[in-house]
Parts: structure tokens; C-alpha cells; sequence
DNA sequence: AATTTATGTTCAAAATAATGAACATAAGTT
DNA sequence: AACTTATGTTCATTATTTTGAACATAAATT
């Protein structure tokens, strides 16, 4: 083992790394935003040491971006400032990229057999992403999507038909004139269960800020 | 310096944690969602090795979730596996939700005499910047707006029938299969010109300061 | 000024995450 | 069967996080 860190060079970790954006190259600096909960809350060191059961002094070194916390310890600070561990990782680096969607986040236009049409009617790109369909499947038609992204919300409303749609484990059975909303942070598919077409309306709300 | 670990603490962290479900008394269990996007990405335990700079044992370690990785560590994973961060922490806990609209409880406006039908899909946010409608109109039906706002717009695609559409001064007469966007800053009207019952689908985009 | 008090930082030691090599197991070939 | 190949697990060692106590600094009190 090497002499552990002096105070200018800690692991290797975030040395000497003082920027506050990391662009995904690098893993998240929660250090920032962890002290300005703490700050937030009114907390010491020692009171959110002993809240969270986490040592002052790691949280310390890792407030300042000294030490590359474990998951345990990333969680057990969050649970203490009563944050969604989430949301820790992901404010600290805010969304640097909005315009470019990437592109498994592109939905697709058509199965390749033909019988699954999709038309674009309509996209809109800002924060938040939205983009419109009007759809119409044969008997046996399928559609499948990657995921949209973590949070992007799928609208579907079957005018005629009936439709399958799977999304993760769950699925569900549409039928004229129904409508089903779900979440498409996982590949999902739908298929068109006949006898006669699906045919239909879809809204997707893309949500853009991934950074990581 | 004494041991650490209360029963239930880092030392013992994952060792015979078996439950699948984190329910925010414990860090997440991240092994079976790396696994499976492994698989999913099909690489192997050294191919996604050497693609994150991760060694193949710790992997294997933190799949099963006998190890407490540090976040670099889930960094890096993540990155290889093009996964954001949070979406893999996040897997834990509760997947997609659907929520399911039967026929009769899709929210429904009629104008007075009954003859323009609009069903309302969805909306977005508290500050319902976005609405989207399914309408039906048998020939005759009218249904007149006031204003929605400076910068909004209404994206119209009409599915069968013709509809006459006038906003402001101007106006258009759209057939199946087209679609006509168009400014709502002022009151506009749309008449369904039959024979045939005009139907199609309605997008609103309200105070939009973006623009086509 | 000298003493507390409060807060944050550093240090040596201990706990443990991460590594690379050896091992186990199964599936495919000769 | 024996031999390879592919894949995942275990093991000894190394690298680093985490800890508790000591230290530093500043503000408040005597």
C-alpha cells in the first residue's frame, strides 16, 4: 500500500479536479451539492455525522470532492437529508446537453415488415421533448422502442382495434377508445392484435436531461 | 479504533441480503439491473470488463451484490453500458405505472348542439403548456375558441371528413390525411363540413415561446 | 488576554473495495 | 474420453475508503 493521500492528493480520485461541470467523463461530484443540503438543513458535520452514521471527517473529504464515496455512503447521506439519492447524483451536473438526442432515444418509424406505420405528425424540441403520432398496425403488426430516456412518458389512444403493449414486465390490453400512459425509461413494444387494424394516436414526452 | 459495523452495516453489507426489493431501508440493489443490461448489451463478464475498466471479479461481485461499489465504480458501468446513472440506481424501486383510461372515463366537451366532439387525451404539467384532444364532428358541427395566448399553437390532423378552420382572418379547408398547424393567438373556429363526419386528432401548444 | 465553544480539517489505523491470477464448470470439438 | 473454449467465481494482494482521535481555526465568553 502507498502512504495514503496527503491533503493535496487524495486517492486518485478527484485530485485536483475543481471544475464544477463534469460532462460525463467523469463520475458525478456530489460534494457541492451534498453542503448545500447540509447547509440547507441547518447541519453540522458532527449533526450529520450522526444523523446519517456516516464519520464527520469522510464527510468532510467528501464534500469537498476529496474521496469517492461508496454507494452505502452516498445513501445513507441522502437518507439523512431526506433527499431521493437520485436526485443527489443528478443535480450535480445539471443537463449540459439538451438538443442532441441520441439514437436509441429516436423513435422509430416503421417495422420493418410494413405492418406497423407510424406518422410523425408533429415534434416539438425544447427542455422537455414531445413528438406526435397517428399509427396504424395490420393484424400481427409490431412496434418496438428502446427506451426514451429515464422519465419519458408514452400517450397512447386506440381509436379502432385492439393493441398489446408491453412495457418491462407489465403489459396491458387496449381496446377502442381506450387510452394508457406509461413511462418508457425501458424498451417496450405494442402490437397490434386484430382482427381488424389498430389504428390510433400516440404522444411522447421525451424528457432530455439525461447526462447520466 | 473499534469495528465498525453495527449488525447492520458495510462490513456485512450484501453478504446474505437476498431480497429483491429495496424499499429505501437499504442502499439499492443494482446487481440484478447491471446483470440484466449486461445480458441485454450481450457481453460477457470480461467483455464489459475491459469496455468499463471495471475487473471482471469486482463485476461479478456487484451483480450478486456482495460488494458495496463506490461511484466511480457504478460510474463507469454505467457509462460502458450507456445506462444513466440514475436509471440504474433507480431500478430498484418501482418500474413503469400505467395508467389506463377506460372508454367511459376519457374526459369529454361537446359543443351545445352535440355536434362537435372533443376527447381529451392528456395534458402536460401544472402549467398545462400541452393538451391533446381526439375530435369527432358530424356535418355542421362547429366548435369556436377564444384565444389561447400569445404564441400558441394548434397542430390539427384530420383523419376522415373536411374541416374548415379560420383563425383570424384567414382560413383553410383540410382533408383526410392532412395536417394544418396554426397560430391561436386569436379566436378561430373549426366547422366540419361533412358529408362525412370529420375525426382526427388535436395538439395544443399553449404560451410556446418556441416556434416551427 | 486567556478560555471555552463550535466547526471543520488532517492523521494513523482499520475495514473493505478493487485487482489479477488461479480455479471451477459447462459446452463444443477432435 | 480428452482437449479446448467460453464464462463465471474465488482467492491472495493491493489500493482506498472510512473511522476516531487529534489538530486547527475562528468566534464567543470570562
Amino acid at each position: 500500500m502507498q502512504q495514503k493521500k496527503d491533503a493535496s492528493s487524495s486517492s486518485s480520485f478527484a485530485r485536483d479536479v475543481f471544475v464544477g461541470q463534469n460532462t460525463s467523463d467523469r463520475p458525478p461530484l456530489v460534494g457541492k451539492e451534498i453542503q448545500r443540503l447540509r447547509q440547507e438543513h441547518q447541519l453540522t458535520l458532527d449533526e450529520l455525522a450522526s444523523k446519517s452514521g456516516v464519520s464527520k471527517s469522510i464527510l468532510s473529504q467528501i464534500e469537498r470532492d476529496h474521496s469517492n464515496p461508496t454507494l452505502s455512503t452516498i445513501w445513507r447521506i441522502s437518507q439523512a437529508l431526506k433527499q431521493p439519492l437520485v436526485d443527489m447524483l443528478s443535480s450535480g451536473e445539471e443537463k449540459p446537453r439538451f438538443e442532441h438526442l441520441k439514437v436509441n432515444q429516436t423513435p422509430v418509424v416503421s417495422s420493418t415488415d410494413g405492418k406497423f406505420v407510424l406518422k410523425i405528425l408533429g415534434t416539438l424540441g425544447t427542455v422537455s421533448t414531445l413528438q406526435w403520432y397517428e399509427f396504424k398496425a395490420e393484424e400481427g403488426g409490431i412496434l418496438e422502442s428502446e427506451s426514451h430516456g429515464s422519465g419519458s412518458l408514452e400517450n397512447l389512444t386506440l381509436v379502432s382495434g385492439k393493441l398489446l403493449v408491453i412495457s418491462g414486465t407489465e403489459s396491458r390490453e387496449l381496446i377502442s377508445g381506450e387510452t394508457l400512459r406509461f413511462l418508457t425509461d425501458s424498451p417496450h413494444r405494442l402490437e397490434s392484435l386484430g382482427p381488424e387494424p389498430a389504428h390510433g394516436f400516440m404522444v411522447n414526452l421525451l424528457n432530455s436531461n439525461e447526462s447520466f
